[in-house]
Order: C-alpha cells, then sequence, then structure tokens
DNA sequence: GGAATATTTGAGCATGTATTCATATATTGA
DNA sequence: TCAATATATGAATACATGCTCAAATATTCC
C-alpha cells in the first residue's frame, strides 16, 4: 500500500462516514429506487440526496438507471454491502 | 438501526475516513507499537500521532498500554482489521 | 409548444476535521 | 533535585464537508 492507495481507500470509508450516505447505502440494500422515494425514505431534500447520490456514483459505490424521467438507483458491488454489513455488526453486536 | 445507531456507524466509519489514521492501522497490524515508533512510520510528528490515537481509542479501535514512559498501542478488535481488509482488498482488486 | 414532474447542478454558509505549535504531564536516570 | 525523554493536551488555523436555496436540464403528457 503507498500513498496513493491509503489515500483511495480513506476517500471509500469516508463515502460511509455520513448517517445520510448509510441511510442511502440501507434504503438501497433492499433493492433499487429512484431518487424522490429515497429522499423521502431517508428524510432528506431531493437535492441533498442527489448530491450523495453523485458522491457515490464517483466513488463507483451506486449506479444509476435512466428510465423516463426517473433515475433508479442501486449499490454497484458487494463491498458495499459488506463493508455496511460487518461495521453494523460493530455498531450491533460490538 | 434508528438515527442514532446510523449516526455511531457513521463515526466508526469517520475512523478509517484518513490516510493518516489507516497508516496507523495498518502498522499496528504487524503488532503493538510505542507512539513514537508509529509516528516515525506513518511519517507524522508525534503530537499528530498522539491526537490520532486518543480519537482512536475513544472509538475503542486501539488500546494503549503504558510501560514505563512509553505507551504501545495495537488494534482492540477483530472488526478494525477486518474492515481495514475488506476496504483495501475493494481498493485493490475492485 | 407549454405545463408538470424528476433530477441535477453550483454557490453560499455553517460546521467539522487534521495538522501545527507551544506547553503540560509523567517517568527515568544521574 | 535536575535534565532528558515520551506522550498528551489545547488553541489556532486552514481546509473539507453537508445542507439549503435557486436555477438548470430532461422527460412526459396535454
Amino acid at each position: 500500500m503507498n500513498g496513493q492507495q491509503f489515500q483511495a481507500l480513506a476517500e471509500l470509508f469516508s463515502a460511509f462516514s455520513d448517517a445520510s450516505r448509510l441511510k442511502i447505502i440501507a434504503s438501497l440494500s433492499a433493492g433499487e429506487k429512484n431518487v424522490g422515494t429515497i429522499a423521502q425514505e431517508v428524510d432528506l431534500t431531493e437535492s441533498a440526496t442527489s448530491h450523495h447520490l453523485r458522491g457515490l456514483r464517483q466513488m463507483r459505490l451506486v449506479r444509476g438507471r435512466k428510465e423516463g424521467r426517473m433515475v433508479f438507483y442501486s449499490l454497484l458491488d458487494e463491498h458495499v454491502e459488506q463493508l455496511y454489513r460487518i461495521g453494523k455488526e460493530h455498531i450491533l453486536h460490538g
């Protein structure tokens, strides 16, 4: 692991380091959803939700599938759920 | 998972969301070390290292064992290395 | 084309964070 | 006791981050 790789790893964990984004990830772990639905479920404005989704998309943790005027987001990678699940275990029975 | 739990989980991941702290964790995954040694290995001042170790200690991710005037730190929990390892895999072969 | 709906974008602001510097505390050994 | 060493602490600062608000873009339906 060189300096850049440590930086990249820090950025990966940063994606999980906010309660709103974790709620989004938790919501998407139940299946793909469009932005408005996510926003409602996690209790954020659609703008804030969209900003978070952009970050998650840039980190390649979610992907968006456009259908009509809606965009359906889903988790992109098994590691995403794996990290979420292990962290959750640590919190709940740690 | 309620709001407080999402917040706690976010704080857990925040501990991993900084390259310097990840280097400290990586260094400690090879075994316990005192502050000066860690500082040297991860190329931080001892003060900055100590600040980070305090945070990690408060999160119960590391513990310090005092021996004379040195304090030897080590990883506290299997989840710490597990999270680090899975994140690393994601970065390296993701 | 024009209204309605869904999402995105960028600026601005308030809050959080990592580091540095100076200093404090604790321990050892002369 | 005094100097030297190891670590911790608190204030200050520079930078990052999350949210809001207003506005832009894209799509559908009339």
